[in-house]
DNA sequence: ACCCCGCATGTTTGCGTTCACATTTCCGCT
DNA sequence: AGCGGAAATGTGAACGCAAACATGCGGGGT
């Protein structure tokens, strides 16, 4: 017989019957010790498993918890997913994770949501630091429990983010307290609702210390444009503190400005946001705004187990405080008056 | 009626037996079109989304394959992952990704493996670049069909690598070339099969060129163990060319080094590998070996996907060869003499 | 005019599991 | 000894779908 062995056939070499063995399976009460262990050896013999579709036919749920994920070259978004899953190992829930490749996140994501939905997953999780992802979210029945990462408080289901608009607040208050005039922002992709949170929070930083918002230099998460928009601000001999979009774009900004013969922290300061391990290695060393991602990541699967408990969906949300990260690239201005 | 419709209720809306609602799902012919436009209206209409499960029950098989992946925290593993999923997009599979979490990756790994095998997983890709990963594989049933990535040639299944000992030897040839006496190592976590193939191609390259090979020096894959590995090099005045286990541990001995005051390229040349997105900004920008992960990703598919059609597991290998990327931390050797 | 074939559709069965219910077994008590 | 009841086990149906088979219908060839 060179079929997958099935319940009945561990019944009948366990001379019991199918339900018997289910209730093995399954921890059932009232199984008496010598047939379990009897259940047991037949489907060691056998190299039994159990047919999960079989069982999530059967039962009507899963303890499935789906993602969905953006972007997972991202040191942010793969951090959480990580999380996430460790998370959900403990809580003996399993994942599977839909990865929407980058060319084209919105049908990608259709696709992910459909295919999730149709393997009876319990939960999803979305990580959706963009907009695209609301519309995805949009065709998911509304049975089936949400969370979001880095979602928008208008889309009204369970999310949980860091507080971004804090983090890029934060920033500029510490270049500023520096004694910085002011703070020019290398902004990452206007798509991204962590992006557009940051440079609010540099805004009102600017605003609260009556300093006068320069304009902002558009980047996009890699160091390739925090590179390009580098260039730009290095031939700016006002500018002399920089809050950079995350780590990878601070870094192509050091190199740029390094380029130029603008050192840092002396001529320019600069912050970067993320704390990627590698931040700390840099040349100088970054000082960076640390995002706890693992952090998020369990937080997100505890709103999503409230809600499987309940049944119902909630919109709760759940803020995590970014920290400062104080290394060696943020100084006082330089003094002026050399030629 | 809040129970999800099943293929009966669309059936009676469109007034078409559930047989050829399930026609037109599945894309049979014999459908007139009057019918199919009929029951898609149905299903619009009430939102049906077919129950994966009860068709995998039905059909036996699955389009689900399954990812088992170590660290998806790693640029490597994680850009495979997404290489992987793109591919199996565009091959009308769907992807489901187990995460083995850091702490405890064998107990972790079983179950994500029985896991997907309870899910009925049409086929396994193992991203297994450590031993731990081997016995993971045996849990397998034999029906199944596995690729693995970074596998060892012995485990007798498919698998696709990046030919790391070429990339090792590439490496160390580049710096001998620039007239370096021997080159120095500071190679990857000894459990890895790439660091353990990248060090015997630095050690290839170093006998082929009848050079001593200086004592070995172990980092993990972070910035953090690479600097560890730095401070020691720096105190070593012969120590002239160093070939670090990848472009992180790079960043971290390169700053070690300037904290000794030792230059690179002029005192110190050295070599990364991987080509991750911001090796290019480092200070100074790093020569490094670069791994097409995405193309290891398409490939891993596609053996998966000859295993798929003709249905039985094959142990067809493949290598991917890795490229120098030459940028400024490579130079000759400081000529001697000065104090 | 007949037959046959192919298209369009319906009917039945089974996939492997769990659930609700039915049945048997066993033990302790009077 | 006999009875009650809980513990242990078995039986049948249902979950939602696709495959195999069955049916009805119309049209072209002879």
């Amino acid at each position: 017989m060179s079929r997958r062995p099935v319940m009945s056939d561990v019944a009948a070499r366990a001379g019991v019957s199918h339900q018997t063995v289910s209730r093995v399976l399954n921890g059932h009460p009232h199984v008496s010790p010598t047939t379990r262990t009897r259940v047991l050896a037949a489907i060691a013999e056998l190299g039994y498993r159990r047919n999960l579709s079989a069982r999530v036919l059967a039962t009507g749920r899963s303890n499935v918890v789906g993602v969905v994920a953006q972007n997972t070259t991202l040191y942010g978004p793969s951090s959480m997913v990580q999380a996430i899953g460790e998370a959900a190992l403990g809580a003996d829930l399993s994942l599977t994770v839909g990865h929407v490749a980058g060319y084209d996140a919105t049908a990608a994501s259709r696709r992910i949501v459909e295919r999730l939905v149709q393997q009876g997953a319990a939960g999803l999780v979305f990580i959706a630091p963009v907009d695209a992802a609301a519309e995805a979210m949009r065709l998911v029945p509304p049975g089936i429990p949400i969370v979001t990462v880095d979602g928008l408080p208008e889309w009204d289901v369970a999310n949980v983010s860091v507080d971004q608009y804090a983090g890029g607040r934060l920033a500029t208050q510490h270049l500023l307290k520096h004694g910085h005039r002011t703070v020019w922002h290398v902004a990452g992709p206007e798509q991204w609702h962590g992006s557009r949170a940051r440079e609010s929070g540099w805004r009102a930083a600017l605003a609260e210390a009556g300093a006068q918002a320069p304009p902002m230099l558009r980047a996009g998460w890699s160091a390739a444009s925090g590179y390009q928009c580098g260039r730009m601000l290095a031939r700016i001999p006002d500018c002399t503190a920089v809050f950079a979009a995350n780590d990878h774009v601070a870094l192509g900004v050091m190199r740029a400005l390094a380029e130029q013969g603008r050192r840092v922290p002396e001529d320019v300061s600069l912050i970067g946001f993320d704390d990627v391990p590698e931040a700390a290695y840099f040349h100088p060393a970054l000082t960076t705004i640390r995002q706890e991602f693992a952090d998020v990541g369990r937080q997100a699967l505890r709103l999503l187990l409230d809600q499987l408990v309940t049944g119902a969906r909630t919109a709760t949300s759940t803020l995590v405080e970014p920290a400062m990260v104080d290394r060696d690239t943020v100084a006082g201005p330089p003094v002026r008056g050399g030629s």
